[in-house]
DNA sequence: TTTCATTTACGTTACGTATCGTAATTAAAT
DNA sequence: ATTTAATTACGATACGTAACGTAAATGAAA
C-alpha cells in the first residue's frame, strides 16, 4: 500500500516541462547579453525560445521575475560567515561580491544594471537581492564584533554600511574606477577607523 | 463670427484616416475572398493591411462588425418601392435580391455565410440586416395592399412572410437549387395564393 | 496487462488594451 | 503671417489571458 501511497502522491496529468523552462531562461540569458535589458520581454522570450506565453506566464509573473532568475542563477547574494575578526571577514565578504562581478555573468548583470531605469522593478529587485541583503550581513558582522568587544558600539551604524557598500553599487553602475581586488581590504580598513571610538 | 463658429465645430488633433479605414476594409475583402471567414481576424487584417490594431478597433468593435462592413458595403438591403400590385413588388423585391447574390460580391457572401456557424455573430447580423429587413419590407407591402383593398386581411402573416423568404436563405445556403431569375415570379405568386381567401 | 478515461501542460493563435514616439491637425501667442 | 502649444490619431510593440487541439502523464476498467 505504501507505493500505492506514494503514487497517489503524483500529479495526474501532463507534468511541467523543466525543458520549457530552460529554453525560457536560456533564451532570456542571450537577449540580455545580446541586446539589453531594455530589449527583454515575454514576447521576445517567447519569440526566441519557442516557449509559448503562457508556459513562461506558469513559470514567472513577469518579464523582471524572468530576468532576475536568467541573471542570479548561481550569483552569490553576498552573505557573511567569512574569517574571524571584523575588518577580515569585511573584506573577505567584498572580496566575494566583487570577484562575482569580476566573472563573466557578473559584468553582464552590471551592464544590464546599467542600462535600466534605476526605478524599474529589476533594479528594485536586485538592490534588495544582493546589495540590502550584504549590508545586512554585514551589519550582523558588525553587532557581533560589538558585542564581542572587539569594538566599542557604532554611533551610527547607518552611515558606516553605507559608507561600505555604495561604493560597490556606484563602482558597478559608474564604471569609473574597477571592482578590484583592493576595494574590499581598503573598504574594510575604511570601515575600521570609521567604527574606531572618537578621540 | 459665422466661419469661426464653423471653424469652432473642427475638431483638434489629427483627424482619422480615411485611407487607414479603407486599406483595413481591402484587407478584410482580400481575406473574405481568399481564406475565408473563419480566417477572418483582427490580427490577420491589421497584419496584410499594415493598419494597427488600435486603429482597427476605432472604426469597428470586432471582426464581425469589420466583416459585415467588408462583404456588404453596396449590397441592397432588400428594401420594397417596386412596382403597383403586390405579386409585381415582391417579385420585384425577391428578384433584387438574387441579382445581388448572383454577383460576385453575392456569391462570396453565401460562401461566407455558408463556412459561418449559423450562431455567429455574423451571421445573426447577416439575417438582420438582409433577410429580416427584406421580410419586414415584405410585411409593409402586404399591410398595405391589405390596407388597399388589393386582398384580403391576411389570417397568418407570419407563415407568408416565411414562407416567402426562408426559401431564399435556404437556397443560399444549402446550394440545392439556384436562386435564379425564376424564384421571384414563382414566390410572389406562392405569396399571393397563401393571402387568397380561403374557400 | 492492456485499453480507455481523465487530468494537466504545452504551443498556437487571437483577443483587446496599454504605452509610447511620431504625425497631422487646430488654436493661441507672438 | 509665423511660430509654438495643445490635441487627437496613427502604428509598433508588448501585455496577459482565452480558447483550442494536441501531448504526456496517472487512474480506472476490462
Amino acid at each position: 500500500m505504501s507505493q500505492a501511497q506514494d503514487r497517489s502522491s503524483a500529479r495526474r496529468g501532463r507534468p511541467p516541462s523543466q525543458k520549457a523552462r530552460q529554453k525560457a531562461l536560456e533564451a532570456a540569458r542571450g537577449i540580455l547579453m545580446d541586446e539589453g535589458l531594455g530589449r527583454l520581454s515575454i514576447e521576445a522570450v517567447a519569440a526566441r525560445s519557442g516557449v509559448g506565453k503562457p508556459t513562461i506566464y506558469r513559470h514567472w509573473a513577469n518579464a523582471s521575475e524572468l530576468a532576475m532568475e536568467a541573471l542570479m542563477a548561481g550569483f552569490p547574494a553576498g552573505s557573511g560567515g567569512g574569517p574571524a575578526g571584523l575588518e577580515a571577514a569585511l573584506a573577505a565578504q567584498i572580496a566575494t561580491l566583487t570577484q562575482a562581478f569580476a566573472t563573466t555573468r557578473g559584468r553582464q548583470i552590471a551592464m544590464a544594471l546599467a542600462t535600466a531605469d534605476p526605478e524599474s522593478e529589476f533594479t528594485r529587485a536586485f538592490r534588495n537581492r544582493v546589495l540590502l541583503s550584504s549590508r545586512e550581513a554585514g551589519r550582523e558582522m558588525i553587532a557581533a564584533a560589538a558585542a564581542a568587544g572587539e569594538i566599542g558600539a557604532p554611533e551610527d551604524i547607518e552611515v558606516v554600511l553605507d559608507m561600505i557598500y555604495a561604493p560597490l553599487l556606484y563602482r558597478l553602475l559608474a564604471g569609473h574606477q574597477p571592482l578590484d581586488a583592493g576595494l574590499g581590504p581598503a573598504l574594510a580598513a575604511g570601515a575600521m577607523r570609521c567604527l574606531a571610538p572618537s578621540r
